[in-house]
DNA sequence: ATGAAACTCTCACCTTGCGATAGGGTTTTC
DNA sequence: GAAAACCCTATCGCAAGGTGAGAGTTTCAT
């Protein structure tokens, strides 16, 4: 015992245990100058800190649980200026109310991977062929500059990167979030042409904030095929056109070709979809 | 030129504009095995993309978008397990309910701090004495281990980590952003003697989940000095006592020390508290 | 073909708020 | 007086890259 200055000096750890905090932070803490030990012993190095000093303690956990940085803190400490944390609070206040939306948004965005995983599990088996009632949907997409069944699948790529580009431009969160889709013009689906007419996505709520001309996917009886590989898309876009022809189904609107997921995880390099090829076929009922 | 095996491989800079990235990005998904070039020159290390690697780095923003850390999608890319999405993505749900109620509390107590500052703005000059309602207010607190006004500051330090260690054993967060008071007995205060009885925060509704047995402290007219210091407590505390008796005032109840504004940016060293000191006093109309 | 511009490489250090050692001194306690 | 407990400095590590420095490579225009 070499120094004893006044009556009460605490060694570091019963400083840090009587804060409830570490013996690193207060050495952080005091490298930092936030938080300097009222004496140090100049042979021994060792800090004491006066019990005074929880106050100081205190008011730098009280900034911490208000969000600000520690240089934040010792800027404030420094400056003596309250007007100053104000500032800073206000600055809090707004961040804190971005990050709330981009939780929200990334809350969605996981359930709806959660139900999409979901559906593949309980998908059937690839090539099975269905006759469903599909909801209403809306979309957001462009025209395909280029048709990439005539093409390799560098196209398709490239396609879909002028549609990225397009919703990042407009300043939309989390695009990788919504599940693609294209589709061919139901003429020239009927005919068997698979020409490449629109890339899209499939839209939900949040999108509607930034005013996009959406279009509207009439709900209805759709035949689906589904398939788990994008290399069979032609393949089964056949298989479907044929079933149609054969059970004597009419072809009332535009193919489109689903992403049901695209959570890769089977396949490395390749994009590796499963997929509901899909078309609307006409049971509607007279009216009278 | 020296290496051209396939068709179309993009350097890693237009890769990265391509995919509204940077080179660094790339780099690094590159050195955590991420997302490996599918080719790089022996001669001089420069990375070539396939373009179809275009998914593989989608799935990875779609991964991060869902918040997952790279090394959870490293760990997912490599299993090619789909169940463990599932899992991570459910983890995540919870965390983000968590992020979600921790900003909350975070806001509630920013707005706090904000109006507690305006507060102190607009507050009289030190030693105002005035006479003032006060609506109902909850506290908890515990009783003093010591009488802080018989010993020095230190003693008040004691007495408030008891406080603290209490709160915090009984897992509440954000402590320090509840202000601090502390109260005499009615009778003691009445024949100035100045004996501290409790301390004790003020509670808000966040505090009710914690099943506290919190106290009531009841509305009503109350006499009130302000002071900007915790030394001058006791000076102003008898200047309140003076008052109340030569205004003829009848004390009703405990007195209170009440911490306006901890934000001491003013003095370093100690706790220097904005405080209203108060006690009630009786104007009630007798029912008849 | 050549020179300049643009591109890319590796390496290493910076960010936050500490936690976790390693290796060596100090204080307290029995 | 010795052992236990405590403390020091210094460095590395974390996540996801950003920002250079210094050197080599490719591309474009002449």
């Amino acid at each position: 015992m070499r120094c004893r200055i006044e009556g009460s000096l605490l060694s570091i750890g019963k400083m840090a245990a009587m804060n409830h905090t570490t013996i690193p932070t207060l050495r952080h803490y005091d490298k930092l100058g936030l938080l300097k030990p009222s004496h140090v012993d100049i042979n021994t190095g060792y800090r004491y800190y006066d019990i005074q000093q929880n106050a100081r303690f205190d008011l730098i956990e009280y900034m911490k649980e208000l969000g600000m940085s520690l240089k934040e803190i010792a800027s404030v400490l420094d400056c003596h200026d309250s007007a100053l944390v104000e500032t800073i609070l206000a600055q809090k206040n707004e961040q804190i109310h971005r990050q709330i939306r981009g939780l929200k948004l990334r809350h969605d965005a996981i359930e709806r991977a959660i139900s999409s995983l979901e559906r593949y599990r309980k998908s059937p088996a690839t090539g099975t062929i269905s006759l469903e009632y599909i909801d209403r949907r809306l979309i957001y997409g462009i025209p395909c500059p280029e048709d990439f069944y005539a093409h390799d699948i560098s196209s398709y790529e490239r396609d879909l990167l002028y549609l990225r580009h397009d919703l990042m431009d407009k300043g939309i969160p989390q695009i990788h979030t919504y599940s693609v889709g294209t589709s061919i013009k139901k003429d020239d689906y009927a005919s068997g042409i698979f020409r490449a007419d629109r890339v899209f996505i499939f839209a939900d709520k949040a999108l509607e904030d930034y005013h996009l001309s959406m279009d509207i996917i009439d709900s209805g009886m759709y035949a689906c095929i589904y398939l788990d590989s994008y290399d069979k898309e032609i393949e089964g876009a056949s298989m479907l056109l044929s079933h149609c022809k054969s059970e004597g189904l009419s072809i009332c609107g535009d193919y489109i070709c689903e992403v049901l997921t695209e959570f890769n995880v089977f396949d490395d390099e390749k994009r590796g979809m499963f997929l509901r090829l899909q078309v609307p076929v006409d049971f509607s009922r007279k009216r009278i």
